[in-house]
DNA sequence: ATTAAGAAAATGAACGTTCATTCATTTTTT
DNA sequence: AAAAAATGAATGAACGTTCATTTTCTTAAT
C-alpha cells in the first residue's frame, strides 16, 4: 500500500492545487511552478504524474467531470416515476454544484473556454447518460417537453453553472427556498403542460 | 476625418483579432505578436491603443457587451404587455447569440474565468437595467415569478449561452423551430402559475 | 499646387522575464 | 545494494513590453 499510497497523494493534491489555482488566477496565469509549490512537491515531480500542463488539465477535469455524475446519480434508481426521479437527481446536482462550488466552478470553466481537448470533453460527457435514458422516458410517457437534450440540459440543468458563478463571485448564499425555486423553474421549463 | 478614422480601424481590427484568437485557442494561447499579425499591425502599436494585455481584454469585453445589450433593447419600448416585451427582448438577445455567435462565445468565457477584472465585469453589467425594470413591473402585475433576478436570468436568458457553446462545438444549427421551443422553456421558467 | 518642417503614428528588433520541461543527482523504498 | 521516486538547478523557447528609428500625416509658407 505504502507506495502506492504515497503517489495517489501526491497526485491528488497536483489536482487539487491546479483547481484552486486555476479557478483563482485563471489557467493562463498558473504556472507548473505554483502547482509543485502548492501540491508540496518539486516541479520535476509533476512529469512523473502527468505528461505535460495539458494533461494535466485534461486529467484534472476528467476527474472532476466523474466524481459530479457520479455524484449525482449515486442515490438513483430507476423505480421511481419520472418527475420524483428528475427531482432527486436535479437535487444531488445542485448539492454537488452548490456546495462542491470549487469543483462545479473548474467545470464550469473548462466547458465554456478551448483549454480542453475535444477528446477529454466527449470523455467527461460519457457518465450523463442515466439522465438522458430518464428524459427519453418521460418523453414516452408524456410528461416530458418531446424537445432536444441539449434544450432540456441547457434549461433544467446548466443554470445551476450560472447560479453558482454568481454565488463565487458575488459572495451571496443561495438560500433553501431559493434553491426549492430555482427547481421549480427547472421543472416548469421541461414539463410537459397538459 | 481621416487621421482619427484611421486610428479607430486599426483599434478595431486589434479587438477583433482577440476575440478570434481568444475564442479558438484560449486566453493563454493568445500572445500578443499574434493578435497583431492577425490586426496586421506591429506588436509595438497595439500599446498606443491600449495600456498593456489586460486591458485590451477588458476593453474588449466591455465593448462586446455594451454591443449585445444595445441589440437586445434596440427595439424595445415599455408599452407593450409583460410577457410581449419580455418575447421581444428574448428573442433579440437569442438572435445576437446564435448569430453574432463569435461575440457571444467571448462574452462566455469572460463570463466564466477570472480573465476580466472585476470593475470591467461591473461595467458590462450596467446595461441590463431595462430588462430588470421589466421583470419588476412583471411580478408586481403578477405575471412573472416572485423570485430573485438572478434567478430569472439563470432561467430565462443564461441557456442561451450554453446552446450557443453546443452549436459552436458540435457544428449543428438550432432550427427556428427550436428557437422557438428554448423560447417556451424560458418563459414556462419564469411565468408564474395562475 | 508644391514643399519643407515639425508632429504624430507606426514600426520591429531588442530586452528582461517567465515559463514548461529536462536530467544529473539525491533520497527513499524494497 | 539495487530500484524507484523525487528533487531542483539548468535550459532554451516564448512572451509582454519598450524605445530608437522610420514612416506618414499636418500645417503653412512659398
Amino acid at each position: 500500500m505504502a507506495q502506492h499510497q504515497k503517489s495517489t497523494d501526491k497526485r491528488n493534491a497536483l489536482i487539487k492545487a491546479t483547481i484552486e489555482l486555476v479557478n483563482n488566477n485563471g489557467f493562463h496565469a498558473t504556472p507548473m511552478s505554483k502547482i509543485a509549490k502548492m501540491a508540496n512537491v518539486s516541479p520535476g515531480t509533476i512529469y512523473l504524474y502527468f505528461e505535460n500542463k495539458q494533461d494535466l488539465v485534461n486529467q484534472t477535469y476528467i476527474e472532476v467531470k466523474a466524481e459530479y455524475t457520479k455524484y449525482a446519480f449515486a442515490n438513483y434508481n430507476e423505480d421511481a416515476c419520472v418527475e420524483k426521479s428528475f427531482e432527486m437527481i436535479w437535487k444531488r446536482i445542485a448539492d454537488f454544484k452548490l456546495k462542491a462550488c470549487e469543483y462545479a466552478f473548474f467545470l464550469a470553466q473548462c466547458d465554456n473556454t478551448p483549454i480542453i481537448d475535444e477528446a477529454s470533453r466527449q470523455e467527461g460527457i460519457k457518465h450523463l447518460q442515466p439522465l438522458l435514458d430518464l428524459w427519453a422516458r418521460g418523453k414516452q410517457e408524456g410528461i416530458i417537453k418531446p424537445i432536444d437534450d441539449y434544450l432540456l440540459y441547457a434549461y433544467s440543468i446548466n443554470p445551476l453553472s450560472f447560479l453558482l458563478t454568481v454565488q463565487k463571485r458575488a459572495a451571496f448564499t443561495l438560500s433553501e427556498n431559493q434553491i426549492e425555486e430555482a427547481y421549480q423553474a427547472a421543472w416548469d421549463s421541461i414539463k410537459l403542460n397538459k
